[in-house]
DNA sequence: CCTGCCAATGACAACGTTGTCAAGTCCCTT
DNA sequence: AAGGGACTTGACAACGTTGTCATTGGCAGG
């Protein structure tokens, strides 16, 4: 009963206030013709006065055929550069179907994701395109979605009969060693996620495959996974080099947060110029750092807006099988990645 | 008319299947008391069998005195790691509110602003929070929110009634300089956004108020501002200190995009150990960089959070006079900002 | 046995909009 | 002058849910 915040007008607020039917406002406020200018007029006269400003929750309850007004997209953590612009590429292609994106980060905890995929359909978002935060697609099942499409991203796609879009993390992993191999080492250490998640295990994939087809074997006191903090990764890094009765030559880092760490433990030991380092993803001026920092940037803008033309498509009716979108990238040498290996 | 994707169940069907009326489902579903377990049974298997989910819209729509459920969050760029982390902040708070957070980029476009300040009342969002992209309140008016409360970041308060929260913009910048000043610089430039943007203005004048506290003269030729693409700013500081006749033996930038691209810029002239540099925000690996960069940090995760807290309490009802909450910030000496004036 | 009360249940309207359809008006054709 | 078509306009139901209130039945107390 708060007095001081009135009722919002309603259409049959309008309707009055102009001496017309609700039909004929809802007629020109949707622009539909077949309405004299006279009363379009008045109408729209009303409109203004009253500050109408349509319910687009009861429209959208209404409308049999409407077209999507929200998206729902759940990530890992919209603080992490990468996955914001992911979100941002996403925005993007929303915005030009004049449609919002409704975006929460799940932390890697599937049950988080599981309540945030369930808000979603609890509010009939058109479509959804999730980061999954394991291989598990925990609520993305047929029965909670009925017809809402659904784009995955950076995950897992055998079982699923989801569109997705992801980088080639086999191949980009691959290739970094490889770079790395190219400059003589042999000895080569491995930081990386949770086999867990769907990349991290297709990136130490890539890594072992690129070992053994240069006949090295794995040292497995060389290959650390799992830490999940973003900060823990420097005392990680740190550690494991102070522990280890041979160091490696070159590290190969797979993911934004675990190259800073790396990075950062390599500068605290004043190693970083003799152990080479190349990561997955771009870092942050990682060109400026002395030595710059060899990457394999993704393209997380790209990967946010091909996801979102995929459930576009999808919800403009195509009914083409499932799509796998597979974004390659290249290794950029800047330093850090060819530091050779000590003869 | 599509066959495969079968309509979702409604409550009716609920209730036919379980053989109750519609308002018993819907007191099973609510969890409101006066329910015979018999048909409390009944009604939560055929709820299960039929996957049965609530439709949100619908039950806000009718609901008289509802729980928030959305909150809005018009930004400048989700892709700009400050802004994604007052994001961040902002959406711990709303789940923890069981509500979700619709968020959308503004790319300093006040159009842009207004179109999505339009779209949030459009979906009666409960609440919504700006990071204007300039001092125009634009459509933020009473007339068109209606009570609908607003909290603003980083924005100027003098006229808008609304509750925010903000960095303390002009004392951060008056330490800054005085940071360098104190290590015998006379000759400092400034390199910052638009002074159309509140914050933008504040800093600035931190800087002239600081250099004039300090006796000392702003030279025009050593104050830039206005570039807006985070790419064009190593561009611009490249091109200003090369047309300079004297350059500034120490520079203040004002912003984190601004702070990286005169940092590749002195890289590129190898300056970066002759002109110190003292920066507005946290950058990224900024620590790791030699010299490593002296910044001022800001909270931006403590903005959001704080911002989400002050628009639910206005949410729960608070109705005491707008609150103006400011982040005070320390200047963090890491090597660039500490290189002494030449003699 | 009747009265009154309480608990359980459901019928119905309402939320704010749009889809459907019928009615009315006007003008043109025959 | 009658018939027909096109265009305007509005009455009404519907979307999926919840709030209000009436109805039912059971049971305790007189």
């Amino acid at each position: 009963m708060n007095d001081h915040t009135p009722r919002r007008p309603t259409m049959r607020d309008v309707a009055e206030a102009a001496g017309v039917s609700l039909k004929t406002v809802s007629r020109v406020v949707n622009r539909e013709d077949g309405v004299s200018d006279d009363l379009a007029e008045r109408v729209g006269t009303a409109v203004r006065t009253l500050r109408y400003v349509p319910d687009e929750r009861a429209r959208n309850l209404r409308q049999v055929e409407s077209r999507p007004t929200s998206i729902g997209f759940s990530l890992v953590d919209v603080s992490n550069p990468f996955f914001s612009a992911v979100l941002r590429g996403l925005e993007e292609v929303a915005r030009s179907h004049h449609c919002l994106v409704l975006s929460a980060s799940s932390d890697h905890d599937q049950h988080r994701q599981d309540q945030l995929i369930e808000t979603f359909v609890q509010r009939r978002v058109a479509g959804i395109v999730v980061v999954p935060c394991s291989s598990e697609l925990g609520l993305l099942t047929p029965d909670l979605l009925r017809g809402t499409p659904v784009v995955l991203v950076d995950c897992e796609p055998a079982v699923s009969g989801f569109d997705f879009v992801r980088s080639d993390h086999y191949g980009g992993a691959l290739a970094l060693t490889r770079h790395l191999l190219a400059h003589g080492h042999r000895r080569v250490g491995f930081l990386g996620d949770d086999p867990a998640i769907f990349s991290a295990r297709l990136r130490l994939k890539g890594f072992t495959d690129a070992m053994e087809e240069a006949g090295l074997s794995v040292d497995p006191q060389l290959v650390i996974t799992g830490e999940r903090s973003p900060i823990g990764w420097q005392t990680e890094a740190f550690q494991w080099l102070n522990r280890l009765d041979q160091r490696p030559t070159a590290i190969m880092t797979a993911q934004n947060f675990v190259t800073m760490g790396t990075v950062r433990a390599l500068h605290q030991l004043k190693l970083e110029r003799s152990i080479a380092l190349a990561g997955f993803d771009e870092i942050e001026m990682g060109d400026v750092v002395s030595p710059a920092i060899t990457v394999l940037p993704q393209h997380p803008f790209e990967l946010g807006r091909i996801a979102g033309e995929t459930l576009f498509r999808r919800l403009s009716g195509s009914v083409e099988p499932p799509v796998q979108e597979i974004l390659t990238a290249a290794v950029v040498p800047r330093g850090s990645g060819e530091i050779p290996a000590p003869a």
